[in-house]
DNA sequence: ATGACAACCTGTGGGC
DNA sequence: TGCCCACAGGTTGTCA
C-alpha cells in the first residue's frame, strides 16, 4: 500500500490527533511483524506524553517524552485513528489507546511492517539511508556523482534506499516515464543533465502525490480516512498494454528485480 | 563493493 | 463454481 506519499498522508494525517494526547495503554493482539514487537511496549509507553511526528525515509517517527515509536507499513499497513471501542477487524495488530477515548490502530495483512521501541533518534535500521527526495541534497549532481561506475538498471538504482529514500515502485516508474528515460539503462551511462530531469521529475511526482494525498490503490486510506486521488493520474503504472498519454504507443511491461516495470517504448529510450 | 535473488506473509484476480 | 498460480505499494539478508 505505501510509498513515500501516502506514509507523508498518514503522518499528516494522524499528528493532529495524537501530539499532546497521552497513552492510556498499548494492546499488542499479533507481535509477529517484520521484526517481532517489543513485548514490553505497554509498559514503556503507558503514561507518555506524544510530543511530535516525523517522517524518515518511510519511517514514522511517534516521539514521546520518554522515547521514540517508529513505526513501518511495509506493504500493507496502515494507522487510523478511531474510538477505542471500535471492534478490532482481522488484522488489526496494534492500538495505542490514547487518553481522549481514541487509539491510533494499526492493520495490516501481510505482517511486512514494524513497530520498534528507540531510546533515541538512533537506530540501525535509519543508519545507512540516503537523502530525503525532496531535499535540497538530492539532486542531479548528487545523483550523477553516486551512479558512476554502477552497471545496475536506472529504476532500481533509483529504487536503492541507500542512493535515495522512498522512491517506490509506483514512483519510479512514472518519474521514468516523465524524464523520458529507459528504465533498464546501466544507472552509470545516464548523463548529468539527464539526471537533473529525472531529480525534476522524482521531486514533482512525489510532491503531486502528496498534495493529492497519496495514491489510493485498493483501500488506502489517510489518517483521517480520506482517500487519495493521485490513482487518477498515473501515466504508465497499472497501464500496461494501453495506449501511452503522449504519443498513443502501447505501453510495455518488463519484470526488473522482481518488480514490474511499465514503460513507454517510444518515449523512453 | 556490487548485483542477483530469496525470504518474510496474506489476499486477490486471472486462467483453466 | 472451484482450484492453482502469479503477483501485489517494501526491505533485509545472503551469496557469488
Amino acid at each position: 500500500m505505501p510509498e513515500l506519499p501516502e506514509v507523508e498522508t498518514t503522518c499528516r494525517g494522524i499528528a493532529p490527533h495524537i501530539v499532546g494526547r497521552s497513552v492510556r495503554e498499548v494492546i499488542v493482539r499479533e507481535p509477529r511483524l517484520r521484526w517481532p514487537v517489543p513485548r514490553k511496549l505497554n509498559q514503556l509507553m503507558s503514561g507518555a506524553q506524544f510530543l511530535s511526528v516525523s517522517r524518515r525515509a518511510k519511517y514514522l517517527l511517534l516521539e514521546t517524552e520518554r522515547g521514540i515509536v517508529m513505526v513501518h507499513l511495509g506493504m500493507s499497513g496502515s494507522l487510523r485513528i478511531m474510538p477505542a471501542d471500535t471492534p478490532p477487524l482481522f488484522h488489526d495488530h496494534i492500538d495505542v489507546v490514547l487518553d481522549d477515548g481514541r487509539c491510533l490502530r494499526y492493520h495490516d495483512p501481510r505482517r511486512f511492517g514494524s513497530f520498534h521501541w528507540l531510546e533515541t533518534q538512533q537506530h540501525p535500521l535509519l543508519d545507512h539511508l540516503g537523502p530525503e527526495p525532496l531535499s535540497e541534497t538530492f539532486s542531479g549532481a548528487y545523483l550523477y556523482g553516486r551512479s558512476r561506475g554502477r552497471r545496475i538498471p536506472l529504476k532500481q538504482f533509483i529504487m536503492d534506499g541507500k542512493v535515495v529514500v522512498g522512491v517506490g515502485n509506483i514512483y519510479a516508474n512514472e518519474a521514468l516515464f516523465m524524464a523520458g528515460i529507459h528504465p533498464a539503462r546501466a544507472a552509470g551511462r545516464v548523463s548529468e543533465m539527464r539526471y537533473e530531469l529525472l531529480v525534476t521529475a522524482i521531486k514533482q511526482v512525489l510532491g503531486d502525490a502528496i498534495e493529492q494525498g497519496g495514491t489510493t490503490l485498493r483501500d488506502f486510506v489517510g489518517g483521517d480516512g480520506s482517500p487519495g486521488y493521485f490513482a487518477q493520474q498515473l501515466r504508465v503504472y497499472g497501464r500496461s498494454g494501453q495506449p501511452c498519454r503522449q504519443c498513443r504507443t502501447a505501453l510495455k511491461e518488463i519484470r526488473q528485480g522482481g518488480r514490474s516495470t511499465v514503460l513507454c517504448p517510444q518515449c523512453q529510450r
